[in-house]
DNA sequence: CTGATTTCTTAACTTAAGTGATCGTCCAGG
DNA sequence: CCTGGACGATCACTTAAGTTAAGAAATCAG
């Protein structure tokens, strides 16, 4: 399980024995069941997620209708905007699989970015790597239709299609469940 | 002129008159006209905007149609992801006002770095207040109608709506501008 | 000032998505 | 073993957006 979160770091920067004892040393890795609540519409968490194995997902209760509207799977994580802001939170974030998190909190990071200032490297890089994809992601979804996006996540990420029920997959799209279903019937149908 | 900028830095960090005569000696005020193209598709620029005043936009050509994706006006910058990957742009830049705005690039920052680190904490904060935002946007363009997001512009950004010309609106919007046209008129009416 | 070009609006028609309802399947709990 | 709930597929119908085309309004250049 500590593989999975080494493994990922060292992508990125080196650790030694004693860096890696001191994120040891925080107690940070849990372990979810699926449909885990991690945080309420409403509630204002410090707490911010990163997926070892799994996934994670944030979603919106509008007119009593969930809106999915990210998933996070291995080696992504997610600070809720609460965290920064201090208001309740507009999402819920929960496991739509068993998923292996690791929970930190500012005053952990703080004290990690003290000792190590390495690790506020490592985070300032992930975090422009997310503001990047995030742009890119945005700008796919404004300039294509439903259809569009379908194909173009089953390039990007066909293991969401196959591991994610379809109704939570419908309003990541930004249609209703029917209209994917739809969707998908429209699109066999072309490949003859 | 400066003082807009320095206005504007005011609210996040003070500054010496050495530190702002160091900006200064950097020599990155710039005008330009309506129109003018700042970064065109397939480019590789290592060029930062910030405008201070008048508007930018990014936008793509698609099957030959523009299609924009963002805006920026007033105490807005944006970084293409090209100064980045080093790889060519897949949209485009231009101004849709007379504009003023800073030019620079990764030399100058790291050099501004280096001698007053305080500005690194400016742009970590601005881009963290970015990333925010731009995950707020994109949770409410997934989560809503093209009219809810005419309505949520009419209160979030209203001066959008006169300033920029209709076909960019739309595809901001994710529609045609025929349909912007007809949406529009459809809630005029429904105001009676 | 005027003609040309671009932009915006309008309309008729087509296509796709939203809505509401039903049905079948799968799985969990009694 | 049966039963109820959740989920996905499907159908009929409604509504809104895409498409195509034409005309009005604004903008620009000569």
């Amino acid at each position: 399980m500590h593989d999975l979160l080494f493994g990922f770091i060292s992508k990125y920067i080196t650790l030694s024995a004693d860096e890696k004892q001191a994120i040891l040393a925080l107690d940070i890795f849990h372990t979810v069941k699926k449909g885990t609540v991690l945080l309420s519409k409403g509630q204002t968490s410090r707490k911010g997620y990163f997926v070892l194995q799994g996934c994670i997902r944030t979603y919106y209760i509008i007119d009593g209708e969930e809106k999915t509207t990210a998933f996070y799977t291995e080696m992504e994580g997610i600070t809720p905007h609460c965290v920064a802001t201090g208001q309740p939170s507009d999402y819920s974030i929960a496991a739509t699989e068993d998923t292996i998190i690791t929970i930190s909190d500012p005053e952990m990071e703080t004290a990690i970015f003290g000792k190590f200032p390495k690790f506020e490297t490592l985070c300032r890089i992930l975090s422009e790597e997310l503001l990047a994809r995030q742009q890119i992601d945005f700008d796919h979804f404004r300039t294509s239709s439903p259809e569009q996006r379908y194909l173009h996540l089953m390039e990007q990420r066909p293991d969401l299609i196959q591991r994610v029920p379809q109704h939570m997959l419908a309003s990541f799209l930004g249609v209703k469940p029917q209209s994917l279903s739809r969707l998908k019937n429209r699109l066999h149908k072309k490949k003859d």
